[in-house]
DNA sequence: GACAATAAGTTCAGCAAGTGAACAAATCAA
DNA sequence: TTGATTTGTTCACTTGCTGAACTTATTGTC
């Protein structure tokens, strides 16, 4: 267990890059003595070394840098069949893929698991003794400590301790945590937001999920709730939605809305980015459906802007393309409906993203744990 | 000043009410023996103070309670003309009240609150000694360090050291806040929201207000708009705003509101009173308008809900009256916009204040800095 | 009414994590 | 070569906390 000053100097090091101890005892508040005994115990325990020499006027700076083979760590998305299944190193990297098969019983998920650790482990033998940690991304609530699934529709679970039981099975310290949070974890450690206090990312997918960080960490509202826009009305009297209301973002701005649409509209397009070569060659009914689902996103994207204020928005997408009309008319929809002074002041990056996506936010879930723990430090 | 543990001790008690030094020893995970020092510190300070003895089995324990009049605090909203001051105590009860004229000139405001400060000082000479800090809410955005007023439409401000000019003048420690961020800490330190970590105050007045509390922290977000909800675009194309969108919040549900769309639809209505009136004996026009304002203004909140999943929400309305028809279709319409498993997990509380809420949270901006301060410990 | 049982709060020696000042080390600039 | 400059370490000392033993104030029981 790592003390208090020994997860800030990691937390610190992980938002801005590497730092000398100089320079990371005058931003954590500390003195020049006590960073010098907090690097040594963290560099022989492996998670610190040294990396770039600094020249400049009087004694050089090293800096330090987290070790990227102080600790590994394994991540599996339960959003697919197979389940991806990813083991990563300290920096975020992947250093191996495997896939799982997937099933809804938590103990045969984590019999499975445990079945397919030693392949993803085979090649790297020196990650298998300093594996730190198991992370699980699924569609569902997941409470505070990230060990119990609240309630999943998608796997029809209610309150089930699924950290504990593969922990259990695999004897790896085991965390879950919902799909679109995990990624705003990986973001905040390893992605572009490393630097950012404040932000939200928008995972466009087959559904649309979101996630805050607020004063740098990750916040999951009181019922495990915040982020949850999918549900959010966006057309008044809109179409009905599966979760019983109507016109949520959902049933006009996922990838599976779009491709409903286009199939109730007549068109024989399969994927979003037929519907954008529809729409390029002047198909007005692709572009009537372009217009309204991204109109909707962006509203809603505003609406975040607005309530939330955050430094950055985050937008991923694994089969969307966003340099087409449906992009477009999302950023015009977000300046559009924010207020006029704020316009063009909260960035909005758009990243495109693999299919891995969710297997490495889990990762870093375990990560986060490893490096920052999981209390409010 | 005060050390962190004192800080938190004093957090915590606020949150919590009078508890026994064990009792708050364990609550703040230290040692019994830590407690009886750090207790006994803020004893003697004046801050905290013996209250009731509690009998039980074993010795009885004795609660500890802030010390009402361990420190006074001003506190003056530039809302109004005359502006409201009031003096407050550490319970965030008012002792006295007194109005100055306003202005728009910075240095101007500071020496009327000089000149104004001795009479609402009179009737207690011992509020004087030990007067701890100044509050100034107002209309506008206001960086973190509650010093500076970035931006203000209402005074014609940009970038005013308004804390440090009062300071200089009064030789009190100032802070200066937006108007529902300061209502939201009161709502925090002294108000309903004690123990709730996680909320969002809603003031309908003559606009519309909101601010956040996230993880026990006022959430001012990146550029100090987290809360403005009044532009967000509730009504797409709908009426002209006056920030030069269409069909902001602002335009449907504030009281000015409602007063102007009786005014333009020939109501004779010059209050919501009046109007919720007319609406109970059938006037279609009024029932119309109620619903179309209140409609909004719920669907709004439900957009707060599914973006933040907050503990609670709280709706403060001056001229307002919620146990009528506008009241109803408010709560309506945020239980038809939420995810239909949410509806009704969110409390939602109303509550009606009189004109001196502005005041009162800026006082209460005062109280947090002294007992809490303004890091983030 | 005496006396155990119980729990609150205090005291005190000791420990862990920090500080400030002095110092050693590694470089650049003159 | 020497001085200036800045990094990083060492060391004596302070601070805030802990654990254990103790004192204190009460209830319950015989």
């Amino acid at each position: 267990m790592l003390t208090s000053s020994q997860r800030q100097l990691l937390r610190v090091i992980s938002e801005s890059g590497p730092l000398s101890r100089t320079v990371l005892a005058a931003s954590m508040g500390l003195s020049k003595a006590a960073m010098s005994g907090i690097a040594r115990d963290l560099i022989t325990l492996g998670v610190l070394h040294e990396t770039e020499t600094v020249y400049g006027q009087g004694r050089p700076s090293i800096l330090l840098d987290l070790h990227p083979e102080g600790a590994f760590f394994v991540g599996i998305s339960l959003l697919e069949d197979p389940a991806p299944m990813v083991l990563s190193d300290l920096n975020g990297k992947i250093i191996a893929r495997e896939n799982m098969p997937l099933s809804r019983d938590p103990e045969v998920i984590a019999g499975l698991i445990a079945d397919a650790l030693p392949k993803l482990l085979a090649r790297r033998p020196d990650a298998a003794d300093k594996l730190s940690g198991l992370g699980v991304a699924l569609s569902g609530f997941v409470d505070e400590k990230q060990a119990n699934c609240v309630q999943s529709t998608l796997l029809g679970w209610q309150d089930v301790p699924l950290a504990k039981i593969i922990r259990q099975k695999t004897g790896i310290e085991t965390f879950i945590e919902n799909d679109a949070k995990a990624v705003a974890v990986s973001e905040k450690l390893f992605g572009s937001a490393r630097d950012i206090q404040n932000f939200s990312v928008v995972s466009f997918g087959d559904g649309v999920g979101c996630a805050h960080f607020i004063g740098g960490k990750l916040y999951r509202g009181n019922h495990g709730g915040a982020g949850e826009i999918a549900h959010c009305t966006i057309e008044p009297n809109g179409s009905p939605c599966r979760c019983g209301k109507r016109g949520c973002l959902d049933t006009v701005a996922s990838i599976k809305a779009i491709k409903e649409m286009s199939k109730a509209e007549g068109l024989a397009c399969t994927s979003l980015t037929e519907l954008e070569e529809e729409a390029s060659v002047g198909n007005a009914v692709a572009i009537r459906i372009l217009h309204r689902a991204g109109g909707a996103l962006g509203l809603a994207i505003a609406h975040l802007i607005q309530f939330n204020d955050p430094g950055m928005i985050l937008i991923t997408h694994v089969e969307g393309n966003f340099d087409g009309l449906f992009g477009t008319v999302v950023q015009q929809a977000i300046e559009a409906n924010v207020l006029p002074r704020y316009a063009g002041q909260t960035p909005i990056r758009t990243q495109r993203v693999d299919s891995d996506i969710w297997a490495r936010g889990a990762a870093s879930i375990a990560a986060h744990n490893f490096l920052i723990g999981p209390n409010p430090n």
